[in-house]
RNA sequence: GCCGGAGUGGCGAAAUGGCAGACGCACAGGACUUAAAAUCCUGGGUCCGUAACAGGACGUGCGGGUUCGAGUCCCGCCUCCGGCACCA
């Protein structure tokens, strides 16, 4: 994943997923294959947008400042990247295809009947209202709904950037208010995106948190008409089979038909409880409302099944944002309903027999279906079948399913992001109506301020250009700006053909990249493998999903999913255990690394560590350790001689570096001498070893491996050039800038990068004589050496003559020997 | 509460159901040095045992199970990390 240029600069967890795939890259290209491996920004932000704020600075300034400061530290890490394609989201070059992408959004709508997004030409509409019509369907979308404002950012948020109550950013309190906001129709994708996760290889974990955020619902939606007669109150539920439980309804204290229903006599206390709720942040909402509250509102509806009157209530536990905003309580079965019930005094039925053991009150499982009629007897699968059936002949009810993700809200009152294609155009009745820019337009520039602060009235900052905001025709822009995910949506993207100026991508480079191409190098639809953080994982990675989903459908990319295989990288903790932070005082610098033990020594480390994915302890110590094992590869090729003046040359003055150190000569004892059988199996064991933990993504061990073959070859009095030319190779992809060192004083010609990946040879790996592990019952008590050709009846007999197993086996007969061919004997007395 | 993941020496970790602790850190002893650093060599799970060898018992969060054999598989718990959480 590509980064945000924050002023901090690099962060340790950065070179760690971009070292894992620099290694795989450099592996992939000597095995011959074509490597796509790109870098780019994430450059429009926040931080970029109030650092501008407070310093008057324009974010453009702050950015390529920024952006300067990660290009030199990526480039110290010796990262093999194409820097041909980088990439830079604020780049109008960039965003104008980012534009591009929306005004597809804009011009499109869901089919549901072929599951797909297609042009809004092909939109049956009315004849009347066409365009309103047309409007309501388009996946860019105006709403006027409430939605998640806060006020120290100074901005709206997505669902996704609001963590229990606060800004994802910052921490700050956000508060639910309505206004005009763009909105993006993902929720049309919902059972898509699930159903993508079923062909990609991602962790099942991160897998299990799409789907709890996506939080697909089957259950039935059940109308409940009004005693007092007028239009029915429709619930959803995932339990119809307790329809008959129903001993009164909750309506969320907004729902529309609040005021319809209530009472005179309850109209105060309603009010009363309206006007709390309303007025209790998000936070308190939820953390401090396991109390349950709410009131009567005088209203009666009917539960059709037994023509019994139910008390409708409204209550704060129920959401008006989740289903229809409103429920069937049953108290008998549902744990909130329970507590709400036994708090007001409402009645309360057992409809589930809750099996034997068990109570039945409050029981949540299946069990059978009680005091319910027709439905009595049925286990509560065959019972909700039933009941929906019975629902939907009398036209009360149907199957339906729901969904916990929400519509995704893709505006925000920024400077600091891509302009909005959209202009809104004057009606003869003094309104506007938005208007999508045609593609010609594009990019739409933002304009230039001095002053990037929200406005006064609340307005975003481009309200401020009254120039640019308003037309000669007397249209106006729209002053909101794409959020920061808008970029990141789609840049893998922009990496197969990042200096295209007619598309966003070609039709070539795409179908080559993302592999569906019949030239394509693999057979793994979408990015072959991204590495990324966790962090990520409901915000960018379901956005860009949506986003390739459409694109797919619109038939302007080749693979369903964007991402074929993905690995989190685990996040590196302090020394301290704690997580790094500048105010814990635990956060380490890779430029102090870098400066103390050399860029191949923190990439060296950072691998080393333990396995990607988990979360790990930061260790200097940990670091020397693998810059003395590089010490360790420098002295096994360079002459101890020259490596002493080279040292000396060092202290003295003026001495030019580069000079210097071609003076360091290869170590006499590297000769083109035939390599010993020891030595061949030596090296044949490391290139294994590193060959299959590459495949398998385990760094660690390959490096172990590494260091395994350098701490047997410090012991060689002669050390055949082509052994040792064969180690720099496998060692490159780790630590390219020792390795291309090495290697070009040894000679040979071309850069250790562009030569081919080494071959292991079985036949050198094999042992003559094989140490076998003699056990007694389980436990060793011996090893015995045979020949690698024994058989196995050879081994149990030697196994048996064993003097030390003896002992172990005196006086009690033989049952059954286990002869594991090449690893052990177990004598089972 | 629900869903994931993880618990192995002093520390980071390694181990297709087959010799637990590879590799590294830290530590200890030795060599080199006037000395230190660097470097090189050696050692090490714990306990018992031995003058020293030898030898033995125990040991992968806890309790069971399957198996000739379990860190690894199964069942039940505990702890930690991450996510979701009044979603009907």
């Amino acid at each position: 994943m590509f980064p945000y240029p924050s002023g901090a600069g690099l962060h340790v967890g950065h070179p760690e997923g971009y070292t894992a795939t620099d290694i795989l890259a450099r592996y992939q290209r000597a095995l011959g294959r074509n490597v796509l491996h790109p870098m780019g920004w994430d450059a429009f932000g926040l931080p970029a947008e109030q650092y501008a704020i407070r310093s008057g600075q324009h974010p453009r300034k702050t950015t390529e400042a920024n952006i300067a400061v990660f290009q030199r530290q990526i480039k110290a890490l010796g990262f093999s990247y194409d820097w041909s394609r980088e990439i830079d989201t604020t780049d109008p070059r960039y965003f104008k295809w980012t534009q591009w992408i929306f005004l597809k959004l804009y011009n499109s709508w869901f089919n549901s009947a072929t599951g797909k997004a297609e042009p809004i030409e092909t939109l049956p509409c009315p004849a009347q209202e066409a365009e309103a019509y047309r409007d309501s369907k388009r996946l860019a979308y105006v709403s006027q709904a409430p939605v998640w404002w806060c006020e120290e950012l100074g901005t709206v948020l997505a669902n996704e950037e609001v963590i229990d109550g606060k800004s994802e950013v910052g921490g700050f309190p956000v508060t639910r208010r309505p206004m005009r906001q763009w909105m993006l129709r993902i929720t049309a994708y919902a059972e898509r995106l699930l159903a993508g996760l079923e062909r990609i290889d991602w962790s099942e974990s991160l897998k299990e948190m799409q789907r709890n955020w996506i939080g697909r619902s089957e259950g039935a939606e059940v109308q409940f008409p009004l005693a007092a007669g007028g239009p029915a109150i429709s619930v959803f539920t995932t339990r119809p089979d307790t329809l008959f439980g129903a001993t009164y309804m909750v309506l969320a204290p907004e729902h529309a038909l609040v005021d319809v229903i209530t009472t005179a006599p309850q109209r105060a206390a309603v009010a009363a409880y309206r006007a709390e709720v309303a007025r209790k942040s998000d936070l308190e909402r939820t953390e401090l409302a396991r109390d349950k509250t709410g009131v009567f509102t005088g209203a009666y509806a009917v539960n059709t099944v037994n023509n019994k009157q139910i008390p409708i209530w409204i209550a704060d536990y129920v959401l008006a944002s989740y289903g229809t905003g409103a429920i069937m309580a049953v108290p008998g079965h549902d744990t909130r309903d329970l507590e709400f019930a036994r708090k007001f005094d409402l009645p309360m039925v057992v409809v589930v027999q809750a099996p034997a053991g068990q109570d039945s009150v409050g029981f949540l499982g299946d069990g059978i279906s009680v005091h319910s009629e027709f439905l009595n007897g049925l286990p509560t699968p065959e019972a909700k079948k039933k009941i929906t059936a019975w629902l939907e002949e009398k036209g009360l009810g149907r199957n339906t399913v729901n969904y916990k993700l929400r519509d995704w809200l893709f505006s925000r009152q920024r400077y600091w992001g891509e302009p909005f294609p959209i202009v809104w155009k004057p009606s003869p009745d003094g309104s506007f109506h938005h208007q999508a820019l045609p593609d010609s337009a594009l990019p739409l520039l933002p304009p230039e301020l001095s002053d990037f602060k929200p406005t006064a009235t609340g307005e975003p900052p481009l309200a401020r250009a009254k120039s640019w905001v308003e037309l000669p025709d007397g249209a106006k822009r729209e002053t909101n700006t794409m959020p920061q995910w808008a970029g990141s949506c789609w840049y893998y993207l922009r990496f197969t053909d990042a200096r295209n100026d007619r598309q966003f991508c070609g039709t070539e480079p795409e179908g080559y990249w993302m592999g569906t191409h019949p030239a394509g190098h693999s057979a793994r639809p979408g990015v072959d493998l991204y590495v990324g953080g966790i962090e990520h994982a409901v915000l960018h990675l379901l956005y860009s999903r949506f986003w390739h989903n459409v694109l797919f459908d619109l038939g302007y990319v080749s693979t369903p999913e964007p991402f074929f295989k993905l690995v989190n990288q685990g996040l590196i903790l302090g020394e301290d255990g704690q997580k790094m932070s500048k105010s814990r005082g635990n956060a380490v610098n890779p430029d102090d690394i870098m400066g103390e033990f050399g860029a191949d020594a923190f990439r060296l480390y950072e691998m080393f560590m333990g396995p990607l994915e988990m979360v790990k302890p930061w260790s200097t110590k940990g670091v020397e350790g693998v810059y003395r094992f590089l010490g360790r590869v420098w002295r096994l090729f360079v002459d101890e001689g020259s490596e002493t003046e080279f040292e000396q040359r060092q202290t003295a003055q003026g001495v030019d570096n580069a000079d210097s150190l071609a003076g360091i000569k290869l170590s006499g004892s590297i000769a083109d001498a035939p390599a010993t059988a020891a030595q061949l199996k030596t090296l044949h064991a490391c290139i294994k070893k590193v060959t299959e933990d590459l495949d398998g993504f385990r760094f660690n061990t390959a490096i172990s491996a590494l260091m395994i073959f350098v701490n047997d070859a410090i012991t060689w009095e002669t050390k055949p050039a082509a052994v040792m030319r064969n180690f720099l190779l496998l060692l490159q992809p780790f630590a390219p800038h020792l390795a291309e060192e090495l290697g070009s004083k040894m000679g040979g010609g071309l850069t250790l990068a562009y030569e081919p990946w080494p071959k292991f040879d079985l036949d050198l790996l094999a042992e003559e004589t094989i140490e076998i592990a003699v056990q007694v019952n389980g436990k060793l008590r011996d090893k015995i050496v045979a020949p690698a050709g024994a058989t196995p009846a050879d081994i149990e007999a030697a196994a048996l003559a064993s003097e030390k197993v003896r002992p172990f086996m005196e006086g009690k007969p033989v049952k059954k020997v286990i002869v594991v061919p090449k690893r052990l004997v177990n004598i089972v007395v």
